[in-house]
DNA sequence: CGAGCACTTGATCTATGTCAACGGTAGTGG
DNA sequence: CCACTACCGTTGACATAGATCAAGTGCTCG
């Protein structure tokens, strides 16, 4: 197993904040940048072979810049996002932090895989509770980010999404500035 | 975000070294015990909603013991594996080395989510490549398992293996104490 | 007002699921 | 050593969820 070690001192990141909108890139693969924590929002992140992972709120994205310097995956925003630098605190890489962070990550693994089995319906549902907010507002990406979540086509999303809005699961509700075909209401089945 | 807090002082794992054969369980979910690094083969984690995701040499195992004291998944061996205890050096919980086993968490998850994407073939084929040694020797897990790592039936992982069996891409090869139907030569395509 | 997307919807096809029967192998108990 | 059982794997016939192909429609933005 090779042995790492850090590309640069282990110092408390001192970028600022950031935000960003649903669609918007935060880096490339292969791109020199700095790690950061997800406050707020999913992200979608994109290796060679396409879609690789989502991180959310409470995720760290890039931590392997700290590594090698430069991103592994593209990273892009599924909805509205807030970040924040990582490392932050004083003893940044203190071990505690970290290892949430490692069983964070093994816990979002599950969830993403599980996003891509059983029944079309039930993966879009799932990817929807990821998204929704706790107030029941969601909105969607493109249908097309959707499929390659989930491994399903975007006709088959556009299905669903239509499917699930006649049984009255998604409500639609327009908000300023976004997609009239994206953003909904999700209402809990009981 | 919650915080956590350390279920243990963060001293070093005194346990021993472990062995597990193919099907061995290693633990279950809600079981207490300790973390383990995967030094050699593959485990495979099982959650509520059964399979989770897999573990593979130099990931490490039941990290989230430290935090609750108890295993969030269930881990079986996939093939002949072989564990050391964790954390493992001096100033074990080292920000370092959890830095990269998150960056190979993240790693990990993604060529576990593309083993569930795609031709049935290219996903079998995928975890042949994941459970292959160098040497082109892999010992199989039964085809049930295949099915639920790739989300497909056992009887497409039959014909799928079996197809490449007579495609050539795996060579029967007899070793002792396995099922006759489990051990290959995986020739890799050129 | 027009161009370009993203989405919708229908018709058809197909990869994989499902069901069912059977064969081999390992273990167990006589 | 020989039933006998319990798995596991194989194979065929058939069903179907979702893919694919092909028009449309309707936002959004310039």
């Amino acid at each position: 197993m090779a042995l790492f070690t850090l590309a640069r001192p282990p110092q408390t990141n001192t970028a600022k904040r950031r935000q960003l909108s649903c669609g918007d890139q935060l880096h490339q693969a292969g791109d020199e940048g700095l790690a950061w924590r997800l406050q707020r929002g999913v992200l979608r992140l994109d290796g060679p072979q396409g879609f690789a992972s989502l991180a959310i709120a409470g995720d760290i994205v890039g931590c392997e810049t700290l590594l090698f310097g430069v991103y592994t995956f593209s990273a892009s925003a599924l909805t509205d996002c807030q970040l924040s630098p990582w490392p932050e605190g004083d003893p940044a890489l203190s071990g505690e932090s970290l290892l949430s962070s490692l069983a964070r990550a093994q816990q979002r693994a599950a969830e993403i895989i599980a996003l891509r089995g059983g029944q079309a319906v039930d993966r879009v549902l799932g990817l929807i509770r990821l998204l929704a907010g706790t107030d029941g507002g969601v909105v969607l990406p493109p249908r097309q980010a959707i499929a390659d979540i989930t491994d399903l086509r975007f006709e088959t999303i556009s299905r669903i999404v239509k499917q699930l809005e006649r049984a009255g699961v998604l409500v639609p509700e327009r908000v300023a500035g976004v997609h009239a075909t994206r953003s909904f209401r999700y209402v809990a089945g009981q």
